[in-house]
DNA sequence: AGTGAGATGGCCT
DNA sequence: GGCCATCTCACTA
């Protein structure tokens, strides 16, 4: 079943472990629908993150959406050329997000043509491969009409099979460049990088 | 296996 | 003007 919003009010932390092993779905434009089990994210901490596109309380167009409360999408555009998946989590007054890094094909690997696995596995190409852009910005996820949603089939994770280090590319950070906020499956074949 | 550069555009100072 | 929450390909070895 669809997971709810309030599921999104959670810690951000919290939520982006819970995440593991959720199926995202999406309808493209054509109708057709798309979809994955998440095997690998990243939490940002809002205004006190220097990792956060909204550190310092930053507040611009395109981080318009990060100021919604829990359960929206937000989407942005990255070296020109890719887009990224969040979900916003928490309340208006505390923008903050979770990353989706990667996505295990579904309904089964068997069923998946060789070499298809690598379509998923970082955040810019799970987005091609579902056909994701800036048109599914601030959609609320726990409503399967805008498009973008993310369910629960009752698999499940458990704690000692999520692997926690640090998130990737935010050199730029500092000190919250060690912090542990990148949570994957371990083992999972599918995630962007061990 | 690891390093480095280029593509490419919007955001931010 | 510089910098990116990326990806791919070419190069070393």
């Amino acid at each position: 079943m669809v997971v709810k919003q309030d599921f999104y009010f959670q810690n951000t932390s919290d939520v982006a472990q819970q995440l593991l092993g959720k199926v995202l779905y999406h309808r493209k434009p054509n109708e057709e629908i798309c979809c994955g089990r998440i095997v690998e994210t990243e939490a940002y901490l809002g205004v006190e993150d220097p990792a956060c596109h909204t550190f310092g309380g930053r507040r611009t167009e395109r981080t318009r959406a990060m100021y919604l409360p829990g359960g929206y999408s937000y989407v942005y555009l990255i070296y020109g050329m890719h887009y990224c998946l969040n979900f916003v989590t928490r309340s208006e007054q505390e923008p903050e997000a979770v990353l989706i890094r990667a996505l295990e094909p579904v309904p089964h690997p068997e069923e998946i043509p060789a070499k298809n696995h690598l379509y998923t596995n970082g955040p810019g190409k799970l987005c091609r491969h579902l056909g994701i852009t800036r048109a599914d910005n601030a959609l609320p996820l726990w409503d399967k009409t805008s498009g973008l949603w993310v369910e629960d089939d009752h698999f499940k994770v458990k704690p000692a099979r999520i692997c926690k280090t640090t998130r990737i590319g935010v050199d730029y950070a500092g000190e919250a460049a060690s912090w542990p906020q990148r949570f994957y499956l371990r083992d999972s074949p599918w995630i962007s990088r061990p």
